[in-house]
DNA sequence: CTGAAAGCGCTTACAG
DNA sequence: CTGAAAGCGCTTACAG
């Protein structure tokens, strides 16, 4: 037998048409026990594999998911957020689980979105996954939409948007660990993350840091400085901060990658955490335990997230209506958001 | 025009042949620059792509790679090591400037390995990552081997095993931070992780360990403690080699999530690291530098690990003939290797 | 430079 | 329960 067998080449063997070799493969009720396991045996044998090209060609359907994951245009190519990655983890794990394969990829914003893969078939529909800007992918996003691309986006889950999305309670997390540090003192807070609507999920963390406030009777908005996610980024803007010599002592991070660089900043200072300041970030990567002094942080529960997206997607692409879901934030207590004020 | 568009299409509108449209948005020569530039505008009007299965199916290539991240078979599923995922992120990248799509999933060692990608011509080609058993599954790769798949694997650079390997050069990077170890006056070492074939990557670290001690003229091999590539594991292995009450001075661990588990477990028994025990790891991952004290490590070049697997499947694919490649190690020194013994 | 035709390897109505 | 046939949407020899 020269090159890969293919169905006719079973038929033959099994002497019976080719289509039956098709259906006894697929398991249709609609052949014979008897052929169905003769065929099947055969097709053990020749190590035979359906292709999955002509099969998709035909069905109009490959079983395959893609994930685009697009990042911060600044971020230098060294590193990926961990939260990502870990959430790339289990979207990986939960598409095997649904029977899809996974196709990944990045985008640099500035790129042109070769989001092609499902209007080249090669996908049934698209996982979007990454901070950014979101101003700058909207219209992309309304495009996919009107192209009745199948997709689900994770992040802020917000009516006025196109496509279905998947988050986090970011305001439930700003609330729970500002709410949390109002208890253990604190007074004079400062945000750092970008704090618009061009990042809505650090926007709603704010939101819901603010809402603390306002419900503890503090009267001023709290400082905030724009940093993108990642360590540099919240260092300098730790820097920025406090240049400006104003009281505080308590800075909530946007993430725990700008958490962590925000540490350095504060070491660098010589100022410590948490008596002086209190540091708290959000994503509960891996690193976030192992900090000086271990960092306070909002964990998302990723597994679920992956499951979620997943789910939501495959409904999606079988043509069931789907509706925004919304995962609580959980607070985890570690020892930056810290001691009592020594007074 | 209803569903999507199709060559025929746009061969209507451009009042052409379709083998003609195929040409042109092929880019081919042979079809006149004015046609072709028509066909090519109709079709970006159209928002037209070609359908990757017909092109797949009819060309017997996908321009796709697949990625097999297999795990610990006792890893329970909360967490994939961080130097894979930045193995992944970093494949992921090469592939795209390689101008292939990534497939990525996870496989069990248990499972009945559905390596099937390139059987089924979803894939032209694999790559494969993980640490494991080796012995597990070195008949798999046997039977790619033998069915002709292309595939490159991460990990151990072995003449006599099949397929081409791309590695770290895990001899000379245990090697290099046990002579660092050595310059820093520790005398009595030990090993946590599994020094033996079944691991070859963990294998050759001890190996480079054994020799850097055996040219300083020590007399006993080290200690060695089996360990799998997880916190926990790391902390079990370094609580069973305390128990053995054995004079010891540096533990050399086989990656840092094992020298994680280790700190732990030195500090719950209050020994000063790197006073009492010096530590080290291997891999560099990002929770490395923030231990306490900061890790020293080895750090394997992942961005470039990443380029010369893609690149040595591409030009497998293509036909060319590969060599292993060997990449070197690179020594990171932070505090846990440790200030002077104080006698 | 262009077109008509064959064929990649399946799945699935249609007919029996 | 089975087979002959059409067709998914391309690419590429072949002929002109």
């Amino acid at each position: 037998m020269k090159g890969k067998a293919t169905s006719f080449d079973i038929a033959h063997l099994a002497g019976v048409s080719q289509s039956t070799v098709s259906r006894a493969l697929r398991n249709s009720p609609l052949v014979n026990q008897e052929t169905r396991d003769k065929v099947q045996s055969i097709a053990k044998q020749l190590n035979y594999k359906v292709d999955k090209n002509a099969s998709s060609l035909r069905q109009k359907s490959s079983k395959t998911l893609a994930l685009l994951l697009f990042e911060d245009p600044t971020s230098d190519d060294s590193m990926i957020n961990p939260f990502f990655l870990s959430m790339l983890g289990s979207i990986t794990r939960a598409s095997a689980q649904e029977g899809y394969d996974l196709l990944v990829s990045f985008q640099q914003l500035s790129d042109d979105w070769h989001a092609d893969y499902e209007d080249t078939n090669k996908a049934d529909g698209i996982i979007l996954l990454g901070y950014g800007d979101y101003m700058d992918y909207q219209d992309k996003l309304a495009k996919l939409e009107q192209q009745q691309t199948h997709f689900v986006l994770w992040g802020a889950v917000d009516k006025e948007h196109p496509g279905i999305s998947i988050a986090c309670d970011n305001f439930q997390g700003g609330y729970k660990i500002t709410q949390h540090l109002i208890q253990k003192g604190r007074k004079h807070f400062a945000f750092i993350g970008g704090a618009d609507s061009h990042c809505p999920e650090f926007f709603e963390r704010y939101r819901g840091m603010c809402h603390a406030l306002s419900q503890a009777g503090a009267s001023a908005l709290p400082i905030q400085i724009d940093a993108i996610t990642t360590e540099e980024s919240g260092y300098q803007a730790a820097m920025q901060l406090l240049s400006t010599g104003q009281k505080m002592d308590a800075i909530v991070c946007a993430s725990d990658l700008i958490a962590i660089g925000v540490m350095r900043a504060l070491h660098d200072k010589q100022l410590a955490i948490p008596q002086q300041i209190a540091v708290v970030g959000y994503d509960n990567i891996l690193a976030a335990s192992f900090t000086n002094p271990p960092l306070t942080t909002v964990h998302q529960n990723t597994r679920l997230a992956g499951e979620m997206l997943v789910k939501s997607l495959v409904s999606l692409i079988k043509g069931e209506r789907q509706q925004p879901k919304l995962l609580p934030a959980e607070l985890v207590i570690r020892q930056s958001c810290g001691a009592e004020l020594k007074r």
